[in-house]
DNA sequence: AAGGTAGTCAACCGCCTCAGC
DNA sequence: TGCTGAGGCGGTTGACTACCT
């Protein structure tokens, strides 16, 4: 024993909405609102399509002919129409690169909860919004590395996230291992060299390229060494063509070209073209990011926030009441301390 | 030109939550 | 406290279109 329908099915007319049901519809609800009661609105419609005629005999005959017919449509049906077609103030396709972001953002802490993101953009549906993730914004964020890592992310994944129990593994479901691939894309985003030990998500390096990566990771284990490195004239700084130190210290720059954010330390431009022909160019970072075009894709400006993308959430304490009231945005970013702290 | 395939999106389905009784 | 029904939600479907072979 199932629960009973909300309408009766045989009597209700299904599929595309006419441009007179939207008329009629719209008209009842722009004039007398829902009433509080969506189930019965059909019935409602009818009732002051009767009226209508009564009162509009020598009205436009198009009036007439438009709310005489009354609504032989499901409540359910009605609600969905309104919400997501016919409500004022509704904008359709176009979304732009920062509504691209927060749908991102929030996707990756939250999950599919459609209705919260939607909350955080006005003028979408949550239909919309799903749909459009669904079609085009999944493919952009995924679509690629997953070409390009078919065969090893989903082992990759695995152990990256101490996820070693084979059933818990095949137990989560598609939308958790999207979020889990866009988090493990993030986190290399982030540090480069986080899946050095992953040989089927790091790129194949030659030997000096090879090189390069320990030495930056011995100075991620030994930040005291770069510390020191600060008194020093950095863009002195240089590894031979074996990628070694020249002067005994890891060339930070020239391993990861960018600005360290630990030290402040900035990176020479004084590399010469041989230098560059030796292995690294582009720097590793850049490789990366390059891999993940997608990025550049939606942003344009290339990574300005991941920072706030990176936001993860405990799925659990985010429930649609929870959420409703505060601003999602800024608790993602109060939760993403507390994660960040343990 | 015709058939196949992929993409898009409106609409439906079924489940869950919660208020009212 | 349990039941009922409406509202709300996320997942899925199917019609339509565009593109490819």
């Amino acid at each position: 024993m199932g629960r009973a329908p909300c309408c009766d099915k045989d009597n209700v007319k299904r599929g595309p909405w006419s441009s007179e049901e939207d008329a009629k519809l719209k008209t009842y609800i722009e004039k007398y609102g829902t009433g509080g009661n969506w189930i019965a609105l059909p019935q409602k419609i009818g009732i002051y399509a009767s009226l209508s005629l009564s009162l509009s005999l020598c009205v436009c005959v198009y009036i007439t002919r438009v709310k005489c017919t009354g609504l032989k449509r499901c409540g359910k049906s009605c609600r969905l129409r309104w919400l997501n077609y016919l409500r004022p103030n509704l904008k359709h396709g176009g979304f732009t690169e920062e509504e691209d972001n927060i749908i991102c953002s929030l996707y990756i802490s939250i999950g599919s909860r459609w209705s919260i993101i939607a909350a955080q953009l006005p003028g979408r549906t949550d239909n919309d919004i799903k749909n459009y993730w669904n079609t085009r914004l999944k493919k952009k964020l995924l679509g690629r590395h997953r070409q390009s890592h078919r065969s090893g992310l989903s082992i990759s994944v695995r152990e990256s996230n101490g996820i070693h129990d084979t059933q818990n593994f095949q137990n989560l479901s598609s939308t958790a291992l999207e979020r889990l691939q866009l988090h493990m894309q993030l986190k290399t985003l982030e540090n480069p060299f986080s899946l050095y030990n992953n040989p089927a998500l790091f790129p194949k390096l030659n030997p000096l390229q090879e090189k390069m990566v320990q030495n930056f990771q011995y100075l991620e284990v030994n930040p005291d060494v770069l510390m020191q490195q600060e008194y020093c004239n950095i863009s002195e700084l240089r590894v031979d063509e074996l990628g070694n130190s020249i002067n005994g210290i890891p060339s930070i720059e020239y391993i990861s070209g960018q600005s360290n954010t630990k030290t402040g330390i900035q990176p020479s431009s004084a590399f010469t073209q041989a230098e560059l022909d030796v292995g690294l160019m582009p720097t590793q970072s850049q490789m990366v990011v390059d891999e993940f075009d997608c990025f550049k894709e939606m942003d344009g400006s290339r990574l300005y926030n991941i920072g706030w993308w990176s936001n993860e959430l405990d799925v659990n304490s985010a429930s649609s009441k929870s959420w409703d009231s505060v601003n999602v945005l800024q608790k993602s970013e109060e939760m993403y301390q507390n994660y960040s702290t343990g």
